[in-house]
DNA sequence: GAAATATACTTCGACATCTAATAATACGAC
DNA sequence: GTCGTATTATTAGATGTCGAAGTATATTTC
């Protein structure tokens, strides 16, 4: 929706992107979760940690707080909620007592495996909107979005030099 | 991050995509909420129903919720949280009493002008690692992409034809 | 005008998410 | 070897988010 902001051409698109950005992945969060929460009860984290594991093996809290970028304290939540529904296994490192190795169990390994291909076919055909080449623009687009953030100084370094 | 899933070209391309979207997402809220936070002590929600109240005057809770796209039961709460902070009012519609219309106090009136254009430039600067051109293309896709899960059938309907 | 239905919001319970503070363990310097 | 620091995970407390059920008020229907 367009702001009613006034401000310089600059500033209007800026804002109209990120605001088109939030709402797309907002349709297509709300096009994707509730299927995977009716079909098969399980929620956006714990697809991301089923199908890490899943692909991956065995990981630490941290490699998966890594591979999901989220905080760490998200991560044992989302683990804890994963335990108790008997999908995943945490398990000490012999090695390093401060690490825990989660692991899917039988119960998750089943799940996920019929989970994801499902998943993944709503997602193509989510995507089936934009052609082959629609999607590698806009996956390059984000990306170099994103990696300018990333960068250290990121936005802010711009800010003293346009300034 | 390249998943590990062997799927065909498309699968893989719709993945690739997906995971990219959000990160770039994800990055820019690292990047835009924590100001908002640390110098204003609001939420991005917060923002969001502040600037509405700002730009177009006092609004009910469902305007609120339908400018959002976001659930009614998470706009009580948002705006519980602002009333508590003294910076929105609420008051009941004298012509329909089950409406709650919700306005500005002269404190939330007096942050969110601070507030909106700090935000805006953050914005704007983080948007510059974009050209203008790509900008505008990134904002094209994005809702070539969400009008398309929108429509009646959406992603659905395509799945039975091409199937 | 009373009953059924619809609408606007709130409440409740669950999950995700963050930051800050804590606990347990490992490691490095001395 | 002990002490201080770093790392890994958990806990506590706050907010956002949703869906389902509930409440209050309007509207429609008969």
């Amino acid at each position: 929706m367009p702001t009613k902001y006034k401000g310089t051409e600059q500033e209007v698109l800026a804002l109209e992107t990120v605001i088109k950005l939030s709402r797309s992945l907002n349709s297509l969060n709300a096009h994707l979760l509730p299927p995977l929460q009716k079909e098969f009860g399980i929620t956006e984290s714990q697809l991301a940690v089923l199908e890490s594991l899943h692909h991956l093996g065995p990981l630490t809290q941290g490699q998966l707080c890594q591979k999901m970028l989220k905080s760490g304290s998200n991560l044992t939540t989302v683990v804890d909620n994963l335990e108790r529904d008997d999908l995943v296994r945490r398990e000490r490192d012999p090695n390093d007592r401060r690490v825990q190795i989660v692991q899917l169990t039988p119960k998750g390994a089943e799940l996920i495996g019929r989970a994801f291909p499902r998943h993944v076919d709503r997602v193509t055909r989510a995507f089936s909107a934009l052609s082959a080449d629609e999607q590698r623009e806009l996956g390059r687009l984000c990306r170099k979005l994103g990696r300018a953030l990333a960068e250290p100084g990121g936005a802010e370094r711009r800010e003293r030099v346009s300034v």
